[in-house]
DNA sequence: TTACATGCAAAGCATTTGCAGATAA
DNA sequence: TTATCTGCAAATGCTTTGCATGTAA
């Protein structure tokens, strides 16, 4: 038996999630602890409300697709999730908390994250006076094809 | 009655965009002459499916928008186009075939082009090997929103 | 107790597709 | 002439919504 290292863990991510739900009035409920539990202990990762319930379905618990997409909107919308747009029809939610961008690879439908370090952004048309909540960069990458030009 | 000065203009835009149909085995039918009309004579532009469709509508003219979404695709697929993606159900095409990327102000609903120059990328993650058709860069800009936080 | 959540089925919406009739070459 | 294109309507696929039932506090 292997000698385990248990780092004193007063907040978990999860318990950090949970606690957000409530400070911001909303019910942490079976669903919400279920989902928050497959989003939060399972380090960063990107999910969509497929591919969650999916893995919902495969630990033989039921949660309706309605409920997980709007939990998946509720916890964007109090910035527990971030929505990465890759695609129409295909919206991915980014549990990584820390300030980052995304490549998206089109051809493998795979995102991967940027730190932010990593792309300088000299934009001289955003306007001073707006009060940024976010800036969201997207990386699209496509590989080559054949065209015929003039 | 104003003086116009006329420079010399072998190629129009119109014009390079019909070569480019015919170099790509792709017949200028009547719709597809009116929307590159439309598309490549009134300088860099945004256009959806809808706005275009619209546009068509206000000249008198009608093209089905399922001939709308199948000639942006095309059109898209030689090179005529660059497709925007900035919401699921929000497709954007843009007639810019200068080296750019797109800033997204959500609010409004907005688009803007951004010089290449203005964006620096160092991204170490994008296999060598991967041979590049494309990177689009899309910022995404969301004003303030207030939030309870641990 | 009661305001809020869930789950189902139905609705919504941008986009795509099948197919009969039309058209460019 | 014939391969391709157009337009309609129907289908698609993701997402949202209305509403009756269930549940957290």
């Amino acid at each position: 038996m292997s000698l385990k290292i248990q780092t004193f863990n007063p907040l978990s991510s999860y318990n950090k999630a949970i606690n957000k739900l409530k400070l911001n009035g909303i019910r942490p409920t079976k669903q919400r602890m279920i989902l928050a539990k497959i989003l939060f202990e399972n380090g960063k990762r990107h999910v969509s409300a497929d591919s969650l319930f999916e893995e919902v379905r495969k630990e033989d618990r039921k949660i309706s697709l309605a409920t997980i997409y709007n939990t998946l909107k509720q916890f964007t919308n109090i910035g527990l999730l971030r929505e990465i747009v890759v695609d129409q029809n295909k919206s991915l939610y980014c549990t990584n908390k820390e300030s980052h961008y995304h490549l998206y690879i089109e051809d493998e439908d795979k995102v991967v994250d940027i730190p932010t370090k990593n792309v300088n952004l000299d934009i001289p048309q955003i306007p001073a006076c707006l009060k940024l909540h976010n800036i969201d960069v997207i990386v699209r990458i496509r590989t080559l094809k054949e065209l015929k030009d003039i």
